[in-house]
DNA sequence: AGATCGCCCTGCTTGC
DNA sequence: TGCAAGCAGGGCGATC
């Protein structure tokens, strides 16, 4: 399930990898792939051949390469499974092959995305003055952008009416964050999920966004966090951050601060862990 | 207009 | 054993 971690280990090896070299042929295996590409894949394949790429950027969990020739970039989402995987040619073909991207050089390797449930998908689209591909402006900075303003976030994040988890779930107001790390984030805060937003003071905000950084760069750190064989990087290798997980996961086991078990409970539609004793629930609100 | 919820998808796990 | 339900869940669009 790669989050904002994953994503840029992903981006540093795209840029590694792919960056500066030109497309040659491209074929679209599976058409959910590209349903953002709304022209379909014939398109996406003829626009995409003959462009050199650029240097892979990232915002949240959204990449792109831009193409250096032109103003348009390849958008690229993970999803829940996606991979981005740079293979030798004649590697035989991965079962849930969905895009392959050829190049018009002699270095024998080529581009392919993998993704097992198709939540994720390559498109191509127009960037925005800055550099942004287009159907992606209304994404926030995440908090390992230089430019993300702290202060921003905190005022319009008192400002919401809605729990803390929501929010930091919510790409508008910060990107990057996903089920993962707004446990871990909330654990390390102990702050309960359902904690409204408007009762949380400014430092109060300021030590949970503090909190956000750092698990995402611990994260980042060791490699992105794995759960199973579906997460892996543009390399073909794992990473290990599951092994330092304080909440995500561990329902029954011990706090790793006060040794309580840890609980699960169903939320929207996936679940929230957390420690009943660090992360007291809010009084009920009327 | 901000907040919320249903839906998309596949494979592994669980339970009867 | 086999089948069905549950679970993983990001992001978008519809709805309130």
């Amino acid at each position: 399930m790669p989050e904002l971690p994953e994503v840029e280990v992903v981006r540093r090896g795209l840029e590694r990898w792919v960056g500066g070299r030109t497309v040659g042929e491209v074929e679209v295996l599976h058409p959910r792939a590209v349903r953002r590409h709304l022209a379909g894949g014939t398109d996406f394949a003829a626009r995409l051949k003959g462009h050199r790429f650029g240097i892979a950027r990232r915002r949240g969990k959204y990449l792109w390469i831009p193409l250096a020739d032109s103003d348009a970039s390849v958008l690229g989402h993970l999803g829940m499974s996606g991979q981005l995987l740079v293979q030798p040619e004649d590697a035989p073909d991965e079962k849930h092959l969905r895009i392959r991207v050829r190049f018009e050089d002699g270095l024998g390797t080529e581009l392919r995305f993998v993704d097992q449930r198709t939540f994720g998908g390559l498109s191509l689209h127009d960037n925005t003055p800055e550099g942004l591909p287009d159907v992606i402006a209304h994404i926030a900075r995440d908090p390992l952008d230089p430019e993300f303003d702290d202060l921003a976030f905190q005022t319009a994040l008192r400002l919401r009416r809605t729990t803390v988890k929501r929010a930091l779930l919510d790409q508008t107001l910060l990107s990057g964050v996903g089920n993962i790390y707004a446990d871990e984030a909330l654990w390390r805060a102990r702050l309960h999920y359902e904690r409204p937003t408007a009762t949380l003071t400014r430092p109060r905000s300021a030590e949970l966004l503090g909190h956000v950084r750092d698990v995402m760069n611990a994260a980042l750190a060791a490699g992105g966090t794995s759960f199973d064989s579906l997460y892996v990087n543009v390399n073909g290798e794992s990473g290990y951050f599951d092994r330092s997980l304080d909440a995500y996961g561990r329902e029954g086991q011990p706090c790793r601060r006060c040794g309580t078990p840890m609980r699960r409970r169903p939320w929207m539609n996936r679940s929230s862990y957390f420690c009943p004793r660090c992360q007291r629930p809010p009084r009920a609100t009327a």
